[in-house]
DNA sequence: TGAACACATGAACAATTATTCATTTATTTA
DNA sequence: TAAATAAATGAATAATTGTTCATGTGTTCA
């Protein structure tokens, strides 16, 4: 993700929706905002957290009986659980040898409905 | 992304808590939605992309606009505006030489903010 | 028709990332 | 205390990805 700032040549184009593009502009929330908004997504676009998020939406676990119901290694789902845990998304408690995980925020399950909204309107137009 | 199918040898703690995982493993929504879940989130998972969208919600813009206002190659927001058009996000319409791009989707501005609502709660907390 | 413009695209490169493997840490229990 | 168990971690590797650069395509207009 190089991020090189670099002059851009204006086209013709701009000149005339310049007034479009200064609105928007004012509009738009800050830099610093819309970064983080792409990586909180960022943390829901890989499959293997999703299906870990979903489960945990279902029942606290541990991370044992995450790996066997997905069918990973203990070690790559706590990796992933890792991840999780600094975007805040779940929180974990230690009873004794074991871990159990479960989500640590309301939003999760209206962020993938939005999202399965989306994917099943899709389906239905084809 | 090696996706292996390699048998998981289950622990003790599976044994206890076999129920609980069988009911999930249930509820959970079939593999594929997961993982076309993820696709969708990993779009929104990149700052460029999540800055063209939000520009888009704002106003209808050009190729052209767009990377003017974002500071970018007009050749590396035509490749994102193309990531975002196979997710079905954005539509595009031509004008002579001028092609404009616009929102395709009614839930992005309310997929944002959902996450905008998690990263807020975050920045209170601290 | 041909020059100029707006945009799209393919290859290449650097950067990021998900998993595996080996090892370490924390806890229980025999 | 030593062995066993559950989980975390670091390094290595393969795969993916965002941008750049060069070039191609479609449209306008002189």
């Amino acid at each position: 993700m190089a991020n090189k700032v670099q002059p851009i040549e204006r086209c013709d184009c701009d000149v005339i929706h310049e007034d479009i593009v200064k609105q928007v502009k004012k509009k738009m929330p800050q830099e610093e905002t819309l970064y983080d908004l792409a990586e909180l997504f960022k943390v829901f676009g890989d499959s293997t957290r999703i299906k870990i998020l979903w489960a945990l939406d279902e029942a606290e676990m541990c991370v044992c009986d995450i790996a066997f119901l997905l069918n990973m290694t203990q070690s790559a789902v706590s990796h992933q659980l890792r991840v999780l845990k600094q975007a805040d998304l779940v929180k974990n408690r230690r009873a004794g040898k074991i871990v159990f995980y479960s989500l640590d925020d309301e939003h999760v399950k209206q962020i993938f409905n939005q999202g399965l909204t989306h994917i099943l309107e899709l389906r239905e137009d084809q």
